[in-house]
DNA sequence: AAGCTTCATTAACACGCGTTAATTGATTCT
DNA sequence: AGAATCAATTAACGCGTGTTAATGAAGCTT
């Protein structure tokens, strides 16, 4: 093991102190070195390959210049999720021009207390970003009374905690609303995870909104919770086809949930939007090449995380922002799984309806 | 800002010296400390909810108890590499179980020799792994000769550095000649990314070496290069359609490369597996529930993230593997994208061939 | 009772850097 | 010329922990 080379080597190469070297490598306007001496050591440096102990400059700086973006899904689900690349992709873009470590994390249901405290309060990070909490999450009680830096992707009612979303709700009613405009009556739900996640439930609350505010029926039997991945939208909706329920539309609550739902639909023997439109929610970048193109609410992943993470750097600065809970605006792109309900299937569904009524 | 609660606290309140405390929670085997002072520091820790502060000890340990995951391409490309969430996923498992973090990083072109060598002599990091790394990498050269813990997800011709890969080209010939057995002789190739990823050029050797094998003509007219996102496959696929080239069947070097090209084969008015066959590679999650399904090389992205994260952890600890190359197997898994060419399609074919011959 | 071994604990130093207050040297002011 | 100002640099302390060598305490042998 060769020795480590420090700022007291470069101090001795350069002919300075150790405290000038520090001077010079946090480059403070309080403190002045002349421009001949920095350059002394910046070329010491350079020539002894010195590179700035990490470790000992948070423990002295008391800033680990790291933040952490914590998941509460297991790995099977975080393995399934096509958003979280836009969200990697975001942070990592404001992180490096702030020469901030990205540190991800995934927390266990149950332990989620501990493992906040013990990232913040070791100091292995400054601050977190949390992905889609759950609502019933213990621990984020503790980092709100603790006023540790961390902001919120997505929502969780009853807490404080800054935070930056779309309105689930709004976005869904949208989407629905964009179905019954095109003339469906009877549309069924897929949720794009388990009711804890609040975007989950949100997006069901818009879907029930939507139907309520068209004057339609709410029928529970045309709801089906999936979870997260493709192959649970696949399967929810083939016992929703299984059911024998009648409906010529379908709202789901991810993109990737609608890819299997869109699949059950094929493998039915039914056409994709001649028999049944669908909407999905997302928008991912795939989902223009799903077939047919898949209509969706655009949620702009990229610039969620980007914000978040600013959020997240002035609330590490100790400022206040005045907006601490920032919504962004999603948008329906209309695509080709989505259509006028036909004449032929309205009849049908009328007479259906009869049996409703 | 409230005081930070240190080992010092805890010793005294357990009575004990911070040595001691520091005994417990390492708890090395090599030193004996009496269970009763064990529970008595346990509990102390707990009244005072002590956190270990993990740069201090990164500091005196040496060790900073994280990896880095470290990729070379933009965040634009990471956004849409649906293979991420898979290998984060992975490398979470085995992390998580070893208490060890997870750092990851984005190096710019050009930036990697600086990048790599300041991650782990800072000691930010114990070790990395690095993401499919270009053909020209400069910084490998570097890592090799420091002896630094690391290990390549993916290949790079001319550095010895450890590495996990699948063998691309063999399982790109695989791929290739499945089309081939199916009566295709007249077979398209749309590369995964530029040919300075390694895996792209290989892949692409598999499709020259299966074609050469089966005594079939190599026409170069037939290859495009894709840019990892579906968008440049769709395009990509839109040129080689405009071209007037003929040919029966499209290998595409990743499944979301795949997805752009099944759209541009619908929008054509073509018909899969009907008019045109396609082969994917990775087999992601979401290649089941494509339409048509997928058929396509299955990448045990898991295990590939899994074994690389294992290797790493043996190199951290000085020990040399026997294997320091592993190769993991790969399957074709056929789905509905894919059938026999034909009979009139055939003789099309045929007629068309005379043209070439 | 003295010496030896084993077990449990601790004092003291090291890790590499940030930062404050103090020091030096040069310059300007009275 | 001496005092006062200012720019540039440094000595010294602290950050919170790991770790080694040393210290006690207790049991055993002779």
């Amino acid at each position: 093991m060769e020795k480590r080379v420090t700022s007291h080597d470069v101090a001795e190469l350069a002919g300075v102190s150790r405290t000038t070297v520090s001077f010079v490598f946090n480059d403070d306007k309080q403190y002045f070195v002349r421009p001949e001496t920095r350059q002394k050591v910046r070329e010491a440096a350079r020539k002894l390959s010195y590179y700035p102990n990490a470790s000992a400059r948070a423990l002295a700086s008391k800033q680990a210049k790291a933040i952490g973006l914590i998941m509460t899904r297991d790995p099977h689900y975080i393995a399934a999720d096509n958003f979280l690349p836009q969200i990697i992709g975001g942070l990592l873009d404001v992180v490096k021009e702030r020469q901030i470590s990205l540190l991800i994390e995934w927390v266990e249901p149950g332990e989620q207390t501990h493992t906040y405290l013990s990232l913040t309060q070791a100091k292995h990070i400054d601050g977190m970003i949390l992905l889609t909490p759950r609502f019933d999450d213990p621990g984020l009680k503790a980092l709100e009374q603790l006023g540790i830096p961390c902001v919120i992707m997505g929502q969780v009612p009853g807490s404080n905690l800054p935070f930056v979303d779309i309105d689930n709700c709004a976005a869904a009613h949208m989407a629905v609303n964009h179905l019954i405009e095109l003339g469906h009556t009877r549309i069924a739900c897929i949720t794009n995870a388990q009711l804890s996640y609040s975007s989950a439930s949100q997006r069901l609350l818009g879907y029930r909104q939507a139907l309520v505010d068209a004057g339609l029926d709410l029928d529970e039997n045309l709801i089906r919770e999936a979870d997260f991945d493709s192959v649970s939208g696949y399967a929810a909706m083939q016992n929703l086809l299984d059911s024998g329920s009648n409906f010529s539309a379908v709202f789901a609550g991810s993109d990737t949930v609608a890819l299997g739902v869109m699949a059950a639909i094929h493998e039915a023997g039914l056409t994709i939007p001649g028999d049944i439109s669908i909407v999905g929610f997302d928008d991912i970048p795939e989902a223009a090449h799903y077939y047919p193109g898949l209509t969706s609410v655009h949620v702009p992943a990229n610039e969620i995380a980007r914000q978040s993470c600013r959020l997240l750097m002035h609330l590490m600065k100790g400022e206040a922002p005045e907006d601490t809970s920032i919504f962004l605006p999603t948008a329906l792109i209309s695509r080709q799984s989505t259509c006028e309900i036909e004449r032929s299937q309205k009849h049908r569904q009328g007479e259906k309806l009869v049996h409703f009524t």
